[in-house]
DNA sequence: GTTATTAATCGTACATTTGCGATGAACTAA
DNA sequence: TTAGTTCATCGCAAATGTACGATTAATAAC
């Protein structure tokens, strides 16, 4: 893929918003996030048991949403505990928070 | 690619939020609709000016935001005006609001 | 040591995204 | 009609994403 020549400039925020945005962009990786974030907060691969996909393809996700910041994990010998990281939550909740407030005027006349 | 043989099931609201987050896991699209929700409202194709990026490219990521309804264009014969869709925008911030609410327990112990 | 369990990683196949230039459609103005 | 403007769409190339099975690594239990 041909990158534009000119680099366009990007705001950290606006950088950081689509990083997370693109990790939010499947319904795996949310559902997976909603179950860590109100289920039973911290978990392992009961995942498996919840989400009928092969074991290597929740792994995948769950990268993508470590690589994210969005989760962390703790490895707990035979298992692996992932959690929510609740600064980056609240980092993304700010971010998306902002966004769509009407800051100025947002609707057409 | 393949998919997995047992159908997963998502909600409503997760399907909805998984493809506004897709459309707004992109800079330049957040930067598009964060133009277009703050500094003139409604607006056409002087994107190009502000976005260095060829007009096919902007037209794509344009259409990208159509899809997912956050945008709507008006034609204006020669021009376009392209504006936030208010009520989709009122549902994304709904979703994404409710989405980062720690239902429960979202912290580690 | 061996075995079992858990999860990451590798390799593969296919789909989708992202960027571009070129072309085409629609309309205005002359 | 002829140009000019604006934007969508097409076709291409390269990169990324998504799913899988197979393998590997780490640890616990025996």
């Amino acid at each position: 893929m041909q990158r534009t020549l000119s680099v366009i400039e990007y705001s950290v925020d606006e950088e950081a918003m689509a990083a997370i945005a693109k990790a939010l962009g499947h319904p795996v990786r949310l559902k997976i996030l909603k179950l860590l974030a109100t289920h039973e907060c911290c978990f392992t691969g009961e995942l498996r048991e919840l989400i009928p996909m092969a074991q290597s393809t929740i792994s995948q996700h769950l990268k993508a949403l470590l690589e994210a910041g969005l989760i962390q994990g703790e490895i707990n010998p035979p298992k692996v505990r992932y959690c929510i990281n609740p600064e980056r939550w609240l980092k993304a909740s700010a971010l998306f928070g902002k966004f769509f407030i009407p800051d100025k005027r947002s609707l057409c006349d």
